[in-house]
RNA sequence: GCAGGUGUGGCGGAAUGGCAGACGCAUCAGACUCAAAAUCUGACGAGGGCAACCUUGUGUGGGUUCAAGUCCCACCACCUGCACCA
């Protein structure tokens, strides 16, 4: 009798019976494995195929390590804040709370389909005030460390989404999250002082297991220099312009000096018969989008009449200003080296500036530099340092400078401080009370969570300022220190506040005193393994590390790096690579799927559709496979445990080959290449079933085990049958193991070439000497060898290759 | 411009320097069926040959090697990130 595969019986058995009995068991004595996903935005419109495939990654990961007998820390929750939901709000006057909710619902029923083995208990959310009251407070750990301050400045504005944002929330001098223009715009903000970690976020990046390309991205973003600080004496003055370099080697070569049009006091600059064209500058800069100043590759800028003092040789430089220096990086003002600095070359060109040159490959002048030099050499017209070799020279250069007590040694970074407040609702309140005598004041610890009030508009104001502050009634309050009336801090946390640091929440969710319990954090902490998409390589990751290190130095935790191993998913797009979204239409539901083929199918299917840290391209055609090849198996797997046969070396040789292969595969993560192994052996198991009647049940039984992880329901379902009690992922059963030796053949068929050319197969003993080989291999080749032969090739198992002549 | 990734049949994709195209989808043929679906069996890169076979073939052009999708050099195309950071 032919046993039916009936994916909608078994599933929903099984979801019955984990929901009862669940595997994942904390006795205290195992190990634990910390496997997380990037925890989603609840968004209206659920999850689709591509989500899918990072939770079944995760899972299959998860249900492995469980198999090996781990703990699994295996956590869900919701990253609920954000301008969707707010949006929402805007346009139909629903709280965004309650949206949040309906979503989050509708989330959570589809991640059930997943089967992923989570623990719901754990499950956080960014807006339930018992988590951001631990945001909060955070918040209020670095302010009282010197590490939330406010500041007025000109930072990014996204006009569409009336708030400001962070350096790293522009892309192309765009708004991440929109794509509008983003502009400058003068407020006053609260920012994090991440530059503080700059060092420690570089070096540490050394000690984790993580895609080369976000180690990169962050060292990139972080981006640490070396040079030196200089100072010019501004001529007929007393006053000195301060400037960074990385090439104080070339210091000699120095023939002006550029300023940012917004460096300060630029405009006192000027002499007289120059002021109105250089105020006319500064003003047309001042206009102009970060994305024209971007794109406009011609050099432009404007001469200010003053001159400075280049400090080692006394020659005078004219001051410029000119918007390709920027204001906010070193000091705002360079010295220029046109003949070994690209930018500086072209201006020079443009403006007819003097240009030497102090480094030369060969020791000598070239009369006409075509283009800056930017190699290194010996140095020439340089005075004293004549002669010597650039490098070096680059090396001590600082040190000498600081001797002769004109500038400094100084380390630079890109990374610049987070600008951390949003004009917007739907976020946590900033946790400050600004009292006219006091100045900011934290909100008490024991007051905390600082609620989000209620609202009648949640519309942002555009004027910088946060709906928060039309609400009389909560925004006025009493001084948390002298009692007398002052304002609330009305301004809210951006995104990224929360998920910071949810993954530490996760393994005491339910603390009503700390943030995390110290015991439970050294037991549970850190993330083994996170899984999620590469769009986060610098934002979120880079945030978390610094809440984690910040955390470890006010003794909340006691490791540096949050996330141990990260695991990048590729995306899935819709036809022709284009990604999936509601406004493109190709967005494909798991929910059809899963009725129709089941979840085990799916879970199977989003994996063999290619290799895990690729995108690839969804077509649900291909589905049909994978159901076909879960039905044969189920198939084999009850004509076999009737046909009770036993074991032939055969298959006892198949049943080591097939466990070592998939743990290899799962191993290095190649999750693709082991569903077609499994489909392959499947092959090889039923052709030989056809002959024997049925595969043993020690070869069935690995086989089942090997599956489990990733279609755990069939998994189960046969494991039952095959008379087992317990769940066949309890830990007691293990991983299956393989015996190398059992997973060599006999004889192996290997292919004989001529020239390198195949031109037959012979079957050998895997150990055949050369001699027997070489004989076997031209009695197969019979007249198709001709000519004489030169040299002849025998590599044992793999090939044999005759050169003929 | 700089850095990284990718390029293999009609399609998704496999290949520790050793028989390219595993596994799957689609397609075609056959079996079963009154018929269809499902299932099973077989064929399936291109060109040639009645045939066993031959030629050719992993983005392009060179090179190393007995042997190259794989290693080296030089290009091309697409994707991603960074982009005047002095």
């Amino acid at each position: 009798m032919k046993a039916v595969y009936n994916h909608k019986e078994i599933e929903k058995k099984w979801h019955d019976i984990w929901e009862e009995h669940p595997v994942n068991v904390d006795d205290g004595k195992k190990e634990k494995y910390y496997c997380l996903d990037m925890f989603p935005y609840p968004s209206g419109s659920g999850l689709h195929v591509g989500h899918w495939r990072g939770y079944v990654i995760s899972d299959v990961w998860s249900r492995y390590k469980l198999m090996q007998g781990y703990y699994l820390i295996h956590p869900m929750g919701w990253d609920a804040f954000g301008l969707p939901a707010e949006n929402y709000a805007i346009k139909m006057g629903i709280h965004p709370a309650i949206t949040t909710a309906e979503n989050i619902a509708n989330i959570k029923r589809q991640m059930k389909q997943i089967a992923a083995i989570y623990d719901w208990d754990r499950e956080v959310n960014t807006t339930d005030p018992d988590f951001y009251k631990w945001t909060q407070w955070i918040f209020v750990q670095m302010f009282k460390n010197g590490l939330a301050y406010e500041k007025e400045m000109p930072i990014n504005w996204c006009p569409n989404c009336k708030t400001g944002l962070a350096n790293e929330e522009v892309v192309n001098g765009k708004c991440e999250r929109c794509g509008a223009e983003v502009t400058k715009k003068n407020l006053k903000q609260w920012m994090l002082k991440i530059t503080a970690y700059a060092d420690r976020l570089l070096e540490d990046l050394k000690t984790l297991d993580w895609p080369e390309k976000v180690i990169k991205m962050q060292t990139e973003w972080i981006g640490r220099s070396y040079g030196a600080e200089i100072e010019f004496p501004i001529e007929g003055t007393d006053r000195k312009i301060t400037v960074y370099t990385t090439r104080p080697d070339t210091l000699y070569g120095a023939t002006f000096m550029v300023l940012a049009p917004e460096y300060e006091g630029a405009s006192q600059l000027a002499t007289p018969d120059h002021q109105k064209e250089v105020d006319d500058y500064i003003y047309q800069t001042s206009m102009k989008s970060s994305v024209d100043r971007l794109q406009d590759k011609e050099k432009t800028g404007v001469f200010t009449g003053s001159y400075a003092i280049n400090p080692l040789n006394n020659e005078k430089v004219p001051i410029w200003l000119a918007d390709y220096v920027l204001a906010d990086y070193g000091t705002g003002a360079i010295m220029c080296v046109p003949a070994h600095d690209d930018r500086d070359f072209e201006f020079a060109k443009k403006f007819d500036l003097p240009i030497i040159q102090v480094i030369s490959p060969d020791g000598k002048e070239n009369e006409n530099l075509e283009e800056a030099y930017i190699g290194t050499g010996i140095v020439i017209n340089s005075g004293e340092w004549n002669g010597r070799n650039s490098d070096e020279l680059k090396k001590s250069a600082p040190d000498e400078i600081e001797q002769r007590g004109i500038g400094k040694k100084k380390t630079n970074y890109k990374l610049r401080d987070w600008v951390f407040s949003r004009q917007r609702y739907w976020g946590e309140p900033i946790p400050i009370v600004h009292c006219p005598d006091c100045g900011c004041v934290p909100v008490p610890e024991e007051e905390l969570p600082l609620l989000l009030p209620e609202v009648e508009k949640y519309e942002p104001t555009g004027t910088g300022e946060s709906p928060l502050a039309a609400i009389e009634d909560w925004v006025n309050t009493t001084c948390p220190v002298c009692g007398k009336p002052a304002r609330r801090e009305t301004n809210t946390m951006p995104q990224w506040a929360g998920s910071s640091w949810y993954f530490l929440r996760y393994v005491d969710p339910h603390n009503k005193e700390k943030l995390v319990d110290r015991e439970k954090a050294d037991k549970y902490l850190p993330v083994d393994m996170y899984i999620g998409g590469v769009e986060h390589a610098v934002l979120h990751l880079l945030y978390s590390r610094f809440y984690t290190k910040f955390l470890k130095d006010i003794n909340v935790l006691d490791f540096d790096e949050p996330f141990t191993k990260l695991f990048n998913q590729g995306m899935i797009t819709g036809k022709n690579g284009i990604k999936m979204s509601k406004s493109k239409g190709n967005v494909v539901s798991p929910d059809d799927l899963v009725r129709d083929y089941g979840c085990d199918s799916l879970r199977m299917y989003e994996l063999f559709v290619g290799p895990p840290e690729l995108d690839s391209e969804w077509d649900e055609r291909g589905i049909d496979g994978v159901y076909r090849f879960l039905s044969r198996f189920y198939n084999l797997a009850n004509t076999s445990l009737e046909a009770n046969v036993a074991p032939t070396l055969e298959m006892i040789k198949l049943r080591h080959k097939l466990i070592r292969d998939i743990t290899r595969r799962l191993e290095s993560f190649s999750l693709n290449t082991v569903i077609s192994g499994f489909m392959e052996y499947n092959n090889k198991l039923n052709d030989m079933a056809k002959t024997t009647g049925g595969i043993d049940r020690e070869t069935m039984e690995s086989f089942i085990r090997l599956l489990a992880p990733f279609a755990p329901h069939v998994a189960e379902e046969m494991w039952q049958a095959y008379g087992h009690e317990e769940s066949v992922f309890d830990p007691k059963f293990g991983w299956p193991e393989y015996d190398e030796a059992l997973c060599k053949d006999d004889e192996i068929e290997i292919g004989v070439q001529v020239n390198g050319k195949v031109r037959a197969t012979i079957l050998v003993p895997v150990d055949a000497d050369q001699e027997s080989a070489l004989a076997k291999a031209k009695e197969a080749l019979g007249d198709k060898l001709s000519g004489s032969i030169v040299k002849e090739i025998y590599v044992p198992g793999r090939i044999v290759n005759i050169v003929v002549k």
